[in-house]
DNA sequence: GGTATAAATGACTGACGAGTCAGTAACTTA
DNA sequence: TAAGTTACTGACTCGTCAGTCATTTATACC
């Protein structure tokens, strides 16, 4: 009677290899729309496809499984975005970070880990202090970098480059999660993702300019 | 025996118009520490020098309690905030914004409201638009107001005064959740709030400086 | 003082959800 | 194909907490 015929196929497989990240992707998801208190291991268990107790054989509990789920997919998208560097004059190199940094910033991912983040991480200084080492300062540290070449090559003012790093982060930033939740946020309602980094860009290169003050431009530009 | 003899404290007081305001408050501490689903009722009672009982008798749910307590801290801070406007050159009155901008994000309240705000509040569409109507958007047309005054009066470039306000907007916000949690956003941790905003001033204002292109200066600066 | 009533209490209930574990089904090996 | 192994299940326990309500306490008024 219940012999499985050849061709039956099994209520359930095992996957030992593929669970973790199952089950992390899951959470991604559940503990977006919930935090973390409010997220209920049960239905990250069955978003992913598996009961509850699966997931205490690849996690001690729910905080850990939180902690894992944050720090891979903080890696994970830092990694993918970290190609995307050339070279070129400090202008074009910026430019192409910027667009690179936002193509980070509004991954899927990012939203809710930023959320999560700001939520939930009073209660998890480590990781709190891993997510700002390895998003905002790792991006400051980089950004400070092209902009001192900058300077030093006279395509942008003088300025003390871990101030101007911060202020594109804090631009980008802001407007990543505007724009990840537009039908709140209607102020960036009405652009689409390409305009809004494009205004970004422009604002941001124009407050580099030089001063241009005395004799009359040395340098043409195009 | 439980005759209270004259000078006897009583155990409690009747105090039915301070409650809500001090249920509120309590909200905001306990709610910011863990989240709507993490707070326990019976902490903000404690922390509000109540029984849990209590907290009925002036709200109805959890849920009430949260909401008002939102509405109220917005809009108290706002009203405390929009005191700060009066004239003189746009870029006075901008430099004044900026200041007053800044006290209010940079108050107690505001980082717990902006936690909870990015945190919670997909389950909560009318708070978070009205979040995003009383705080954002209002924010963002004063300052396009001053922006378009200075852009005519040849002051500032030429520029959307909606763009440059968001670009004002995103900046503050980000910097001021920054300094709200120095410990772990170490790249401020250095900066006291008044050389922070000072360097948000600075840099702002040079974005906005106009091009000067052309025929060497006309007005001169100091 | 005594009485009325509004304010506040805190023990209780009922629901819910994290974490457990005895049992079962998928796979492996001989 | 039978015995052995391990991935997985889901009913259960046990603690926690939102919400209730019978009781107690403060206060106003006579």
């Amino acid at each position: 009677m219940s012999l499985p015929s050849t061709g039956q196929e099994p209520r359930w497989r095992r996957l030992p290899e593929e669970r973790p990240r199952q089950l992390i992707d899951a959470a991604l998801e559940v503990f977006g729309e919930h935090g973390l208190a409010g997220a209920r291991l049960e239905d990250i268990a069955k978003r992913a496809g598996v009961s509850k107790g699966t997931i205490y054989l690849y996690f001690p509990n729910k905080e850990a499984l939180f902690r894992e789920m944050v720090r891979q997919k903080v890696i994970e998208e830092i990694e993918a975005a970290e190609q995307r560097l050339t070279d070129g004059t400090a202008t074009e190199q910026l430019r192409r970070f910027m667009l690179g940094y936002w193509t980070f910033l509004r991954s899927p991912a990012f939203a809710t880990i930023y959320r999560l983040v700001h939520g939930e991480l009073h209660h998890f200084p480590d990781l709190a202090k891993f997510y700002s080492r390895e998003v905002i300062e790792r991006g400051i540290k980089l950004v400070g970098e092209i902009i001192r070449r900058g300077a030093r090559s006279g395509e942008f003012r003088d300025i003390d480059p871990t101030v101007a790093a911060r202020m594109l982060g804090s631009i980008m930033l802001s407007h990543a999660v505007w724009c990840s939740r537009r039908s709140f946020f209607l102020h960036v309602a009405e652009e689409t993702d390409e305009q809004c980094v494009d205004n970004i860009i422009d604002f941001y290169l124009h407050a580099l300019r030089p001063d241009q003050t005395g004799a009359g431009a040395g340098t043409s530009r195009t």
